[in-house]
RNA sequence: GCCCCUGUGGAGCAGCCAGGAGUGCUCAUCUCCCUGUCAAGGAGAAGGUCGCCGGUUCAAAUCCGGUCAGGGGCGCCA
């Protein structure tokens, strides 16, 4: 046995016994006749004195650690003498007095110390992953991680969902994300592709009757990545049969509740819903931080007929006028105010009309050109008062002017700390938002077409399917999304569960009946055999995890991460291979060896 | 593909705007001292091609151009 004991467990219960603990040497603090090492393990920090006085054989071995050494220490637990408690760990009321101590592996000096709070660059820190992960704070977020997997599926178990794996290797669906690709050595030329979701899947063990499936499932996208994005992450995959809308809802929301209770012991109120033009209209996104106001307003009546044609030309190209009145800000630099025109700009937006008001009056760029009416108008539309900011967006089109504002309110509430500081352990900290009654379609302005805004199995709501002709954008879906403070956190819809509805939406998406047959025909074909109306949903693990422990990015929350450019530096993947590997898989690459990108 | 930020002994920073000797701080490392520390303390030492390439200049960590790496974002992510 190589231990009794784990350094983060003693107590001053354990006071009295002798104890074998294993671990790592966290620090150290050389008395001269006296030496305290920090031991770390697994569940804590443990102090072990050496002290000629306890035995200075194993006193004298103490002189030769360094920090990370991994040794094994015999001692005995021993209450810590009046003033030397140490309040602020767990284990701060007792020590361990060393007898014995065997160095079982010696330790470089680590690139970068184990033992300090500082942020550390974060290549080096990718590159010896093992040695952050051995940090408190990537130990924490993958225990935490642990803990809201382990309440998940306890939770599914309860409810009746039965967990089941759907295959890594399968087809490739051109639409949708970037799939990444497995050569197949059987099968020359051809390619199986990792899955983006295990949509179909699931789909189809709904035709097999499984009624409730969940998955913890991976996921691969070949896109480029994000703060929440990596190209490969992980959701909890459920589907249900013989449900509406509201039944996943429910579920899910009772999962959320379930996992944030059990896990984080918060008790979170009802969600709140929000349709996607409202969430859009309101906040320029639809996923909206609702912790804190600065919503758009349209400022579209008070310039129909202004002077001022940036802004009465938008509207009359049948765009929109919107702003957000930043509370306090209106004594901004004249370089601020610039900065800010410029972000605007790099959002997409032609330009940004700012207004100040100020004790004399508006200060404005526009101010000449604007009416004494204009500028109350503006003001009480704005909902701003006295020592306020208004940015204000013009574009013919409404989506930009909404996206435009929608990012510049997130980014400056943060910049200006307009976000209420509220404790994680306070329900008012988690606002999660049900976004719902999303567009069938999405306007694709470039292309002057629209477009689906889901994959093509996502459900229709039927009433709405009579503007399919005359008003596209006004056919409302079965999907929904779960947002969390400006993240979205989960994405799912009631499926098409009827065959000749589903070969209709193939055509709309401008698959053949040929091609529909080639790439689904296993659906379709599936769907001629009893289909039950069913619907899931897919929230995403690793942003659940992160904004569960107040990280902003995944990569925090996953053992292995990957960098901006998908690189793991720590293995070095992804890596040219051999000749003779490409040969077995019937492959050649068009780039030449010397300009392969390692 | 594009925009922005960062890169300075092993780690974290300052120095850069306004060019003048690799200057400074905290931690780590090495040697020595020290019997109650927990950010231990004291004395000393070692450690750098200021990411890389080029340009401007009498002179570049500092200014300019390019490039690489990490990060944030836009596009992309049905």
């Amino acid at each position: 046995m190589m231990r009794t004991h784990r350094c983060g467990d003693l107590r001053p219960e354990h006071a009295g016994r002798e104890v074998t603990l294993c671990g790592w040497v966290h620090s150290r603090r050389d008395h001269g006749g006296v030496t305290f090492i920090d031991l770390r393990d697994t569940a804590g920090i443990v102090q072990v004195v050496f002290s000629v006085d306890i035995d200075a054989g194993a006193h004298a071995a103490a002189q030769g650690l360094r920090s990370e050494y991994c040794v094994q220490v015999v001692g005995r637990v021993r209450e810590r003498p009046a003033g030397t408690v140490n309040e602020r760990i767990p284990t701060g009321a007792v020590e361990v007095a060393a007898s014995s101590l065997r160095v079982l592996s010696e330790a470089e000096t680590p690139p970068f110390q184990i033992d300090s709070p500082h942020e550390v660059d974060e290549s080096l820190r990718l590159r010896y992953r093992y040695l952050d992960l051995r940090r408190a704070r990537l130990q924490d977020n993958l225990r935490l991680r642990h803990a809201i997997i382990a309440a998940i599926r306890r939770f599914f178990d309860a409810e009746g969902f039965v967990e089941v794996e759907t295959p890594m290797l399968m087809r490739a669906t051109p639409e949708g994300a970037r799939d990444y690709l497995v050569p197949s050595r059987l099968h020359p030329g051809c390619f199986y592709a990792l899955p983006q979701s295990p949509q179909t899947f699931k789909q189809l063990l709904m035709v097999a009757g499984l009624d409730r499936y969940y998955q913890i499932a991976r996921c691969m996208r070949d896109e480029d990545l994000r703060a929440d994005r990596q190209p490969e992450f992980t959701q909890l995959d459920v589907e249900m049969s013989f449900v509406d809308v509201e039944d996943v809802l429910d579920v899910t929301e009772r999962c959320f509740k379930y996992v944030w209770r059990e896990v984080m012991g918060v008790e979170l109120g009802p969600f709140l819903r929000l349709p996607y033009a409202e969430s859009v209209e309101r906040f320029g996104t639809d996923k909206p931080d609702v912790r804190f106001g600065v919503e758009l307003q349209d400022l579209g009546p008070v310039f129909a007929a202004s002077e001022a044609k940036v802004l009465r030309s938008a509207l009359e190209d049948g765009g929109a006028v919107k702003a957000i009145t930043l509370p306090g800000r209106g004594s901004a630099s004249r370089k601020e105010l610039d900065a800010l025109v410029d972000e605007a700009k790099r959002l997409g937006a032609g330009g940004l009309v700012w207004a100040a008001v100020t004790q004399e009056g508006l200060r404005c760029p526009l101010e000449r050109h604007l009416g004494e009416d204009e500028k109350r108008a503006l003001v009480q539309r704005a909902g701003a008062s006295e020592g306020d900011l208004v940015l204000i967006v013009a574009d013919r089109s409404r989506a930009r002017v909404d996206k435009v504002l929608g990012a510049l309110r997130t980014r400056l509430a943060e910049r200006y700390g307009l976000i209420p500081e509220t404790d994680p352990s306070d329900p008012a900290h988690w606002r999660f938002v049900w976004i719902v009654d999303f567009p069938w379609f999405e306007y694709n302005e470039d292309a002057g077409r629209w477009d689906f805004s889901h994959h093509p199995f996502t459900g229709v709501v039927e009433e709405t399917l009579d503007n399919l002709e005359s008003d596209p954008g006004k056919v409302l879906s079965k999907a929904y999304d779960i947002t969390l403070n400006g993240w979205e956190l989960a994405s799912g819809s009631i499926r098409i569960h009827d065959r000749e509805l589903q070969k209709r939406v193939f055509a709309a998406l401008g698959i053949s009946s040929d091609e529909a047959e080639e790439r689904f025909g296993f659906l379709l074909d599936a769907f001629r055999y009893g289909v039950p109306p069913h619907g899931g949903i897919a929230p995403g693990i690793d942003r659940i995890v992160a904004l569960a422990a107040g990280e902003t990015n995944i990569r925090e929350v996953i053992a292995f991460p990957k960098t901006q450019s998908a690189q793991d530096l720590m293995t070095g993947a992804p890596s040219p291979v051999d000749a003779e590997q490409l040969e077995v898989l019937h492959l050649r690459t068009t780039v030449p060896l010397e300009e392969t990108e390692a």
